[in-house]
DNA sequence: TTATTAAAGGATAAAAAGGTCCTTTATTAT
DNA sequence: ATAATAAAGGACCTTTTTATCCTTTAATAA
């Protein structure tokens, strides 16, 4: 449903909005070590997103990537969309041609619910809003199950 | 969330679920173009599922693919279990190690009620059960949006 | 028993996803 | 200016997924 690069992506984003700003940028390398992604690898993805606008860099000496404020108004889908296009997201979760409720598959009318909650998520709120509410929930960024000591939610 | 592998294998089995029983076997080609699925690709799927005691086959003139009694009590879970594990199925949606309550992801409590549902559905029913649903219903098998009256959902 | 049919199985190929490396460019501090 | 730093970009590599082809085996019918 999301590739690999989508969700390194969104994790990594969602990285940004909590540790950065326009006076503290990041490295890649500090984010592929704390999300544990190989950092070639999230170099691209990263690449990528400045160019769609989703995220901002600056090159030298104390430079990196963060959040403009234009970028913290961004929502997940526009990650997502970035990364994958939307199709895969939006397509049948049985791959037929098209998941409409004139066509349905077998299992259309249990996908649709879930669908439409995420999309809400993922398109209704910005990355900022959504940073927060992790912040404010606790819940876990990491691909590796991290201490929280080590990096807790409060900022 | 599901590979191509294991879609395919779902359609075509509840194909034969609808369409083939002891005496009437059906053959890869029939499938895979009713389906609209590589041939020797279904086939290999199908050796696969037969290996896994799936589905049943027999060699020769009037041989074919269909589903013993015995098949016929599988559920859908044992076709994606065959093909692509469980793990594809139950991991973190954001690609996080686990997906457990106690280490829950941004989006955890949005994706397991709809886990559960498809689970469910996929756990709890058999194969016939599914197929029989699909016909009272008229959901749709065909990755190509098939004419309805030249397949229709009535046995 | 021989020809025919259809699956089984092995070998391979093409495409996509995932990942790495190296050179160039921009920025900053000295 | 120059050295150091960090992203940008291009080329390339590896693995997995998807797909094809060809030979062998088993079953049936004539
Ligand atoms: S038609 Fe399959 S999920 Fe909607
Ligand atoms: S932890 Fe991510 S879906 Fe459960």
């Amino acid at each position: 449903m999301l590739s690999n690069a989508s969700k390194y992506a969104i994790l990594s984003t969602l990285y940004l909005a909590e540790h950065s700003n326009e006076e503290r940028k990041i490295s890649v390398k500090e984010i592929a070590e704390n999300i544990d992604i190989p950092s070639p690898f999230l170099a691209k993805l990263f690449q990528q997103l400045v160019r769609g606008k989703i995220i901002s860099s600056t090159k030298g000496p104390h430079g990196g990537f963060y959040l403009s404020e234009k970028n913290k108004k961004k929502n997940v889908l526009d990650i997502i969309d970035n990364i994958d296009g939307l199709n895969k997201l939006n397509g049948c979760f049985l791959g037929l041609n098209e998941c409409d409720s004139t066509n349905p598959c077998p299992v259309h009318y249990i996908v649709v619910p879930f669908k439409n909650n995420i999309l809400e998520k993922f398109r209704d709120i910005t990355i900022m809003e959504f940073a927060q509410e992790i912040s404010d929930k606790g819940t876990f960024l990491a691909i590796n199950n991290i201490d929280p000591s080590l990096d807790g939610p409060a900022e």
